[in-house]
DNA sequence: CATGATTGTTACTTGACATAACAATCATGC
DNA sequence: GCATGATTGTTATGTCAAGTAACAATCATG
């Protein structure tokens, strides 16, 4: 120990960030949420870049999913699906109807609410980029089985309602 | 059909955000990312509502535990296992060094780095809330086997290093 | 020893959100 | 019928995390 206490010798092969060393995080490996969150960076990259090529992001393209799946929604009924403010709603939906993807239509007996509706060209926007991320997804899953997938899938569904049931009701 | 083209009659028992109605989503729900994306909100806020009662935050935890695990780190080493930015590094281990749970130890031969080291409060910190973070994982998987638990966590892991490997070389 | 790269650091920007307030409209009680 | 309060969409503002850019000090390399 020839070192003071506070100095340390250089050490010449530790190479934590490299592509050698994928164990300096071996104690966070365990967490299931650590796990989820190194993926989910992943994927929503995966995802965001496939999007943008269309001029998505995120929460636009499911937006506008949604609005296909359940016409004449809400603004306030997208933002619970999509989990997000109402304030929030409003620019995704100005975008999506300035590129006539979507339309806000008058509602008959409540002249406060917009009956959210896609177009025709929304709808063939959605199943073309909904293949695209179906392909950047299938590109992740090489490797593994079809019951891999569903068993994880509903692993994080059962995390999510988890959560969601913690949230809710307690008492 | 009286109403004109774009007016829509309003429907009474519309519920999209409400407990009921929670297939609104279903076709995203054909998405892993979007299943892996809501988990991890989640898991997330979970983690961070345990973490903040000792006063960290996602990330300064997990430098916490990559110190701990693997004394004389860098900063910028650290910044690689955390996937974040040197700048960021820096708020990060001020905040730890503050609270006298890691310190900056001066390195022979490099005057530029420091060589970063738990101190002792800060193993003991580790583990009472490496503890705690178990515990409030061990609620959310309430219900799922340890065989789920182990699959979603291996296609987690090959998501991750399918992105890694999409990323890094190509060529 | 001159040039360039690396480390830690600071200041600035950015982007994605939430919050708060607002007008218009609906609902409800009296 | 109407006054009061709640709801919807909207705008402006705040906030918070994370990235970029620049910088001095230091190292590496010719």
């Amino acid at each position: 120990m020839r070192v003071k206490p506070d100095t340390v010798a250089k050490n010449a092969d530790s190479d934590i960030d490299g592509d050698e060393n994928r164990d300096a995080d071996h104690s966070l490996r365990g967490f299931l949420g650590y796990n989820i969150k190194r993926a989910n960076l992943v994927v929503q990259a995966e995802i965001r870049a496939t999007l943008e090529k269309s001029g998505f992001r995120t929460a636009s393209f499911s937006a506008l999913v949604l609005i296909c799946d359940t016409p004449d929604m809400t603004q306030t009924q997208l933002a619970g699906a999509l989990s997000i403010e109402r304030s929030g709603v409003v620019l995704i939906v100005d975008d999506l109807e300035n590129r006539d993807l979507i339309t806000r239509n008058k509602v008959e007996g409540d002249r406060r609410t917009y009956a959210l509706r896609a177009t025709l060209a929304g709808m063939r926007m959605r199943d073309k980029v909904f293949a695209q991320v179906q392909a950047a997804e299938n590109r992740l899953r090489q490797g593994l089985s079809d019951e891999e997938i569903r068993i994880a899938a509903r692993v994080m569904n059962h995390i999510e309602m988890m959560g969601n049931k913690a949230a809710g009701g307690e008492g």
